[in-house]
DNA sequence: GCTCTAATAT
DNA sequence: AATATTAGAG
């Protein structure tokens, strides 16, 4: 039904992961976010709400866009994992609304999504430095996931549900059928889905809508 | 006393 | 499943 897709984030800006985030680096940056944009708190109202008293007094849980897990990100990356703690992170942040509690609920399932990256067990130890190399590829992945997508979104026009893969925290590899024209050259990008894989520099700056 | 992290609850 | 809340440790 309907050709029109209801997703929550009509407007949602394709692209730019890492790009648009200049709160991140300096905290004395004080980005506010656009009031037009999805990146503000977003609350979520819980229909039911019987009864007259218009107390809007509500508890509401705070909805992780992907703006907002974007700055999470980059948080992350500018203060490293090992010394990313929620305060720290929430500063850079720099989110109206969100507290100190929320970034923690949200680092808490980042980390256990890294480690399951790692291929790692749930009861298993992991090192602050192998999370954080399990971050660095994790954000280098979505960058160069993001310009694939960039250029086959081109080529074949709108795909729904690619970004909805990605939303927050999907382990998820695209296995793309690369040419079979060259040999070591597919091999690389092929391999580069698993874990451990140090290549794909995205030094392409054409990631830029 | 405050913050972080893991476990647990909703 | 995603987020909140709690409990324990530093």
């Amino acid at each position: 039904m309907g050709a029109a897709s209801p997703g929550p984030a009509p407007g949602a800006a394709p692209g730019a992961v890492a790009a648009a985030a200049p709160a991140a680096g300096v905290p004395s940056g004080s980005t506010q976010l656009e009031p037009s944009s999805d990146a503000g708190v977003e609350e979520e109202q819980p229909a039911g709400e019987a009864g007259g008293a218009g107390g809007s007094g509500r508890k509401s849980r705070l909805v992780w866009t992907q703006e907002l897990h974007n700055r999470f990100i980059n948080a992350l990356s500018h203060l490293g994992l090992k010394n990313a703690v929620p305060k720290s992170i929430l500063a850079l942040m720099n989110v109206e609304g969100m507290t100190r509690e929320n970034v923690a609920s949200h680092l808490q399932k980042y980390r256990l999504y890294l480690r399951r990256l790692g291929g790692l067990s749930d009861r298993d130890r992991v090192d602050a430095d192998a999370l954080q190399r399990l971050h660095e590829q994790n954000v280098q992945q979505m960058a160069a996931q993001q310009v694939l997508q960039h250029s086959l979104a081109a080529m074949q026009g709108p795909h729904p549900g690619v970004l909805a893969a990605m939303g927050i925290g999907l382990g998820d590899r695209p296995q793309l059928t690369v040419s079979t024209s060259s040999g070591p050259a597919a091999a690389a990008a092929a391999a580069a889905a698993p874990p451990l894989t140090a290549a794909a520099a995205p030094a392409t700056p054409t990631d830029r809508q």
